[in-house]
DNA sequence: ATCATTCTTGACTATTTGGTCTAGAATGTC
DNA sequence: GACATTCTAGACCAAATAGTCAAGAATGAT
């Protein structure tokens, strides 16, 4: 019934997820979105709306994505233990092969528009909510199998653990040799 | 000789710092700085150079006085251990009261600034190293009074809290309540 | 093949950006 | 009090910003 787009929305909206990623929200202009996604102006505001919009749409795709990942990780019939220990290898030999030690897009998206955007807040929080879960049913698995003191509370562990990754992934951007940054 | 300066130079820089802090250094235009310093356009250009210049004084500002305040809770009599609570009491108590949820302005810098700006990334390179400093000694403290096993690696030690303390700042500004987040 | 639809394209606009400059006012020294 | 100096004040500028729009091209349904 009508002309069909010529680019395939998923494929141009990773690289806007890579764009927002590298630079942050501010730091990334229209142009720099055109240039890297491959579209043009027009064709970008049709498809995803204004700049806000957009990068809305891409801490979704990055959730959906990467987190996403990074969530079936702890997600296994390993025990908790195990699982946690390859999550955090897994981040940390991301971070390092990353590129240009760019973080974790939901930390920087937390750090630099948390305040002033509650859209963008209100996503973050569901990741890190997410992951924090996703520690949790790990610990649950060892408790079980009374591998974990029955006593201790998973929730605040696995809150824990989420502060560490949050951590670990500043500490990321700042060290350039981030194994120094490891133990 | 001549003409002198109406403003108080660390008063309005204190200002700066505020502005920074709340917004990042991208979201903060000349005209806020403008505004909420309280002196014109042309004195602030006569008196910090550029925004990039400003921002890294800001950074200074904010280590002699902020970063400093928690080193001194580290560098004391009490023991390592007693420091160090103290010392992550502080932190959350700062994060909690410091207004609408801003962080630090150290590990915003890290996040949002790091890794394109090398001046900036040095600066903040330099204020984690002192802050893993003040826990190292904090804890040497503790080694030399047999509190804390002479095998282990205070420098790993060091790290890891100073890992810690960039997680909290960064959860500190996604949760509303930070009390959930500390446990 | 025609037509309605929706794409692509790139020029366009209004606003905001960081930064400069000139004019005039206030000061300390002589 | 006169002068050199250095401040304040705010108008000014070029460039970049986010976002719009109109014209033409490509498509699918008929």
């Amino acid at each position: 019934m009508s002309r069909p787009r010529e680019f395939d929305v998923e494929e141009v909206l990773d690289k806007a997820v890579e764009t927002f990623w590298s630079k942050g929200y501010e730091a990334t202009s229209i142009q720099d979105l055109v240039e890297n996604m491959g579209i043009h102006r027009g064709s970008l505001y049709a498809a995803f709306g204004d700049k806000q919009r957009l990068f809305l749409t891409v801490l979704d795709r990055y959730r959906k994505v990467v987190v996403r990942k990074l969530l079936d990780i702890l997600d296994t019939d390993a025990s908790g233990k195990a699982a946690i220990r390859h999550f955090f290898a897994t981040v940390i030999e991301h971070v390092i092969t990353g590129g240009p030690l760019r973080g974790c897009l939901v930390t920087n998206s937390a750090v630099e528009r948390g305040l002033s955007d509650p859209d963008t807040a209100k996503k973050v929080s569901l990741c890190v909510a997410q992951l924090e879960d996703g520690f949790y049913k790990a610990l649950l698995r060892d408790q079980s199998t009374c591998e974990l003191d029955n006593q201790r509370d998973l929730r605040a562990l696995a809150r824990y653990l989420t502060c560490n990754l949050q951590g670990l992934l500043v500490i990321g951007k700042i060290r350039s040799d981030p194994l120094q940054a490891l133990e």
